[in-house]
DNA sequence: GGGCAATCCTGACACTGTCAAGTTCACCTA
DNA sequence: TAGGTGAACTTGACAGTGTCAGGATTGCCC
């Protein structure tokens, strides 16, 4: 940003492509990011990347990673936060997701993409899933807790994680795409798909008083 | 197929192209699907599908647009089979489209993309989206028909048409895409997520029995 | 100071979508 | 039957793209 010269050693080319990505993603989309737009957005040339980067595949898993680490530590907060009780965590570990996927619509398509996803036995992007699987698994232990006193077994709480992530997934897509869900109907309708997550209706009172 | 001569007019390239871009898109996926492999593919040369689509993105949407008609056939005869009672369709269109989508991944991917969906006022997508449209609507006409001895507002039906549908639509994509969810457990997290969008629990009996 | 490895540049290849200008053909009309 | 019209198709070209091989440059450590 300041008076460059034009070093032969950028020196922090790895970090300044992906914050150009970032922010080519946000404002243009994905379809504009090219490596050797980035390249040249950085003064640098068209095989410099490559040094950094092995693949577009594998810049695409970085930020990937990137995005992943920032969901991860968003629902961190909100799942950990023992001010509340675990009911009111869920509910904001819901609505902070999908606002987190339609305020970056750009990057959460990304972190989804199928590409960086069903990519053949890849070290890069093998890591890359390894953070969001981070991600998933704070929601299976966020039902643990809420059904331990329950004695369920685990298989229920993998299978609520799963639906939960996916309703979550499937709104959020549908509504960043235009697709049937308007955004700011987006909360109405995943709080409609809660209740009947955390507790069964048919419990007692005093236990549904227990778990909230 | 036959002794082809090599005729100038090609007399059904609309047709070939469409045929050739799903038999590449379920063999080898949307990455290898170009305008010039389908003009080579057709035995014709790389401008002449310009005068049967606009653009590649028009010939996606048609494709599309093929995908949906196809979607919307398959739920029609599934909802409209009076044979069986409106719980059981509700069953049926449920897992009818989820078989749907994970025998086809990449159409229905390419049905969902975010290019076809939010491109700018275009008169080939505009169409398009008129035939998912038809599809999303028989779903909440099924819950209107489910709903209708209850007297429940019209918004609940759609309310709960747009949870199924993200529910579905996040279901097919990630397991499609290989994310947390295997496809051979999708039927057993599909149906957990059904009871309690027909019939709320706190009903008694008898109008359970209604509904069914 | 010498060498070494990381980093970067240049030229090239095979693709891609898209367009303008010219060619060929089927078909309708006089 | 002759002529003309317009749709379908071809060809050459342009600006992009990802990717690689081979060479140049630099920072750093011994």
């Amino acid at each position: 940003m300041s008076t460059q010269e034009p070093l032969y050693h950028h020196g922090n080319l790895r970090q300044a492509l992906l914050d150009s990505s970032l922010a080519i993603l946000r404002s243009e989309g994905i379809e504009a990011l090219s490596l050797r737009r980035l390249a040249e957005h950085a003064g640098v040339s068209r095989g410099a990347p490559y040094h950094h980067f092995r693949d577009k595949q594998a810049l695409l898993a970085a930020i990937g990673e990137l995005g992943f680490a920032e969901l991860n530590k968003l629902l961190q907060t909100l799942v950990e936060d023992e001010q509340q009780p675990l009911r009111e965590r869920l509910h904001q570990a819901v609505l902070g997701y999908l606002e987190f996927a339609t305020q970056q619509p750009e990057l959460y398509a990304l972190m989804f993409g199928r590409t960086l996803w069903q990519s053949s036995n890849d070290v890069g992007t093998a890591e890359f899933q390894r953070y969001a699987k981070d991600c998933f698994r704070q929601y299976v232990h966020l039902f643990e807790q809420l059904d331990n006193s329950l004695g369920l077994p685990s298989l229920t709480h993998l299978r609520k994680a799963q639906l939960l992530w996916a309703t979550l997934h499937g709104l959020a897509k549908l509504s960043s795409d235009g697709i049937f869900v308007k955004p700011e109907d987006l909360a109405d309708i995943a709080l409609q798909a809660l209740p009947p997550l955390s507790t069964t209706s048919s419990h007692p009172a005093e236990i549904r008083e227990m778990i909230r």
